[in-house]
DNA sequence: AAGTGGTCTAGACCACGGC
DNA sequence: CCGTGGTCTAGACCACTTC
């Protein structure tokens, strides 16, 4: 039996071609999904290898499985607690989103944010502040710090330009997965005051993310001002 | 080869004897698992097996799996986005938990809150006001509402006494699954700066929650006031 | 070079669901 | 009854990390 060389994983492929069927529409939720077999002889894989897509497909919620009767496509997923980046944020108001970057270099004064992004102490980090625009009024202050070591090729331009999200799935290959936040509320100083045009003490939502990539690493650490009279955050939460 | 016969699936056990080394101690947060085939040999199955059972482990966020490198013990699982009532927040820490009521009575002024119900407009609400205590100092206010007429045997008397949670679940048999809370800042009025004793104008989080039963039944509506020195929020978002 | 996880085969039997 | 997913075997080669 021929092998598939040094290819995109077998099982990856079929997994997309039933993942495209759904999302094209062509497969509706409760509709069943080939089943094990017909999909190793489909593909001409043995029946381990179809299962391992359905098993991924199931995983993400796209598909059910269900002893005795067949897989099936899932209800469509709500987004609750999504992590998105500012520009999809914006995207999703029908505002065009805009960045002024305050300050874009590295430091090494912050032993704290090193510990975070599980980096030794006195490691350089590349620290970033933008004002966030959305349609020309300011949204947010967000400070950035990722490894400097490991992302050295990043420059003020890039960030100017577009997504900070994008820019690591692109150039860095790097897939944002999951954050950990720790939310509280604080008073804006003058600085933030000026800069965000409200008034000075006006309570302002304060963020600190933890950014991971698909393979649990963190890789960016995050704090964000919030005025609270342009954002509300909206939390579902399980018992 | 001897086969398990209407059993626990070998994988299973295999899953279970690394966890109860993990839970147990003997192995700590970055300390290496069996290797596959290591699990393998000692639990005389296939490697396949030995697979599924660290997949399983890996899944639920217990270990790590590093290409070429082994298997790892991950860090400690937070429990994030937890719905838990007061009281078991306070037993977390190790705090007496109590509450004093403010107030408890019949309201119908309140449109806006008996449409997050799902109640008609001028349906009447009980409203309860409670200040939470956490070993004696004062951690929140909080106001509930609720249907006036689903809960009428709801007595001061029974809030003094246990948790609104216990209640609900006990002596209505209703099971509170899960909530949407929107989250913002705001600035301490003179009452609550002096029912929270802290400054005026310090920054609060304020929370408003809807509570919904396992039936998806909007039931409980809460609005929280929350002092940031004294409460951090933890959420975790996914992409 | 040795050991690890990742992919894969070509089968097998079981438990379960629906007809 | 037949088809489904769930478990499992006894191997194989590959890509990768660590030494």
């Amino acid at each position: 039996m021929p092998r598939n060389r040094n290819g995109i994983p077998a099982y990856q492929k079929i997994q997309s071609a039933v993942q495209r069927r759904i999302e094209s529409g062509r497969l509706k939720p409760g509709d069943a999904v080939d089943s094990e077999r017909e999909l190793a002889r489909l593909h001409r894989v043995s029946l381990m290898t179809a299962r391992h897509a359905l098993s991924m497909l199931e995983r993400e919620g796209m598909v059910q499985r269900r002893r005795g009767a067949g897989t099936f496509v899932a209800p469509p997923k709500i987004h609750f607690n999504k992590l998105m980046s500012f520009t999809e944020q914006m995207g999703g108001r029908n505002l065009a989103a805009h960045s002024k970057v305050l300050h874009c270099g590295p430091t090494d004064g912050e032993p704290e944010v090193a510990a975070k992004l599980g980096l030794p102490s006195d490691a350089q980090l590349l620290k970033i502040e933008r004002l966030r625009l959305g349609a020309d009024d300011p949204f947010a202050i967000e400070t950035c710090y990722l490894s400097a070591a490991e992302f050295s090729g990043l420059t003020r331009a890039q960030l100017e330009r577009g997504s900070l999200f994008s820019l690591l799935q692109q150039d860095y290959a790097i897939q944002l997965s999951y954050a950990d936040e720790e939310i509280d509320a604080t008073a804006a100083d003058a600085r933030t005051a000026q800069l965000l045009r409200v008034a000075r003490d006006l309570p302002l939502l304060r963020m600190r993310q933890v950014l991971y990539s698909s393979k649990a690493k963190p890789v960016l650490y995050v704090t964000g001002l919030y005025p609270s009279d342009r954002h509300k955050l909206l939390i579902r939460r399980y018992r």
